[in-house]
DNA sequence: CAGCATACTGAACAGTGTTCATCTATATGG
DNA sequence: CCATATAGATGAACACTGTTCAGTATGCTG
């Protein structure tokens, strides 16, 4: 039986998780507004008052501090996932289901573009995410293919093999706003490729219901 | 009407040349062989045997470095696609002239990973490519494009809008092979992400002839 | 109060991109 | 053929980076 824990060690313990908090808070708030390339540690540092050894007290190097991150970033979009497949309609097709989780998906990566970019790509020279790290970044993959699933039991999608629609519904969208974020296709604007991104979910949505019309540029708002 | 250049300067834009052509070759066996987190600048000129400021020289920059290595993995890759679109047979639909460039497209960025992801992904702190480099990089998607539209101007490809067609086609293979690169999905055996890839192509060419079967895992080896 | 663990620091090391004064070897003009 | 200009190469330096470590100060525990 362990002994209670003393009333310093509950106060140590609450500081050391403030002092982290702060050191991921300040590491975030540098990512976010000024890019990848001026997240160092002694940027953190600074940032936050202390000296850069600090730090080390509490991430063991920077690659940890960026799993941390790239935690954030990956819980964070299977959580605006989630929401949106929570709050489907109980008459939802696997259609509309694959429809609102890619545009759930695109809005976390463009709200979220440093934290996106560091879950999807390899921007920190040093940390390479491991399969337990990528495993928090499919959460929400699990759900479409959950709703590919149930779509082929109830019927009303066809023939398709469930995982494979899943796995192409997240190419085209994760592919797609890989490319929107980098600025390869559509514009500076956000709204001007939302138009470009609806036509693009016509057509996934197609896979499931092939008598919808794909000739229009967006066949929704 | 400029002087003809001399021997002496015919010899020194040769030697120019030379020497440019090995600190890019240097480059990309690093980028290649030990990725491009192991890319520097004193890493090139310790290969080549000269100082690291020599290089300065011929680059005025670690990004212009990286630019050109950028156009080599962008042509490349558009070469690539040009080749599979040339050797199309004249009978080709515009499905399966999708599939062939599709192949294509994996096979460049898996053969050369490195180089797939310096083109798409940031991975180069400070080297963000512009419009023009960018546009390089999609030398083969026009090619995609005249697929698509002469698919729909031939009528073998019902009432698909071929620029979001394209658009669409991209985002999935690039979507994939992105996160087949990372680690997303599939295993590490190339050759097992083969079939799977395969199905994401049935899928795309579902677009253009609905009446294929999606149900097996892949409908083509 | 003595001892000890914890938190924090400055200084250092090896690495990075980049600049610049300096040197050398070669090519050019007289 | 010699003087000079010039291109090419360099070592040393600067300002960064991640990281380690000896040393110090603080406050809890026995």
């Amino acid at each position: 039986m362990p002994d209670a824990p003393s009333p310093a060690t509950l106060r140590r313990d609450r500081n050391r998780r403030e002092m982290r908090e702060m050191i991921l808070s300040a590491a975030r708030s540098i990512l976010v507004d000024s890019g990848v390339s001026a997240l160092s540690m002694r940027a953190v540092a600074r940032d936050i008052g202390y000296s850069p050894a600090s730090l080390y007290e509490y991430f063991p190097s920077k690659s940890a501090l960026c799993r941390a991150l790239f935690f954030e970033g990956a819980s964070g979009l299977s959580g605006k996932i989630r929401t949106a497949f929570e709050s489907r309609g109980d008459s939802a097709t696997s259609g509309e289901i694959a429809r609102a989780l890619g545009i759930a998906y695109r809005e976390f990566a463009l709200d979220n573009r440093e934290l996106y970019l560091l879950v999807f790509s390899n921007p920190v020279a040093g940390f390479v995410p491991d399969e337990h790290d990528r495993e928090a970044a499919s959460g929400g993959y699990d759900l479409l293919l959950e709703a590919m699933r149930s779509g082929v039991q109830s019927g009303n999608m066809r023939d398709l093999n469930p995982d494979i629609a899943a796995l192409a519904s997240w190419s085209v969208v994760h592919g797609f706003v890989m490319l929107e974020i980098l600025g390869f296709v559509g514009g500076d604007e956000r709204e001007q490729n939302d138009g470009i991104f609806n036509a693009l979910l016509d057509h996934v949505a197609f896979w499931h219901h092939p008598h919808s019309d794909l000739s229009a540029p967006s066949s929704r708002q």
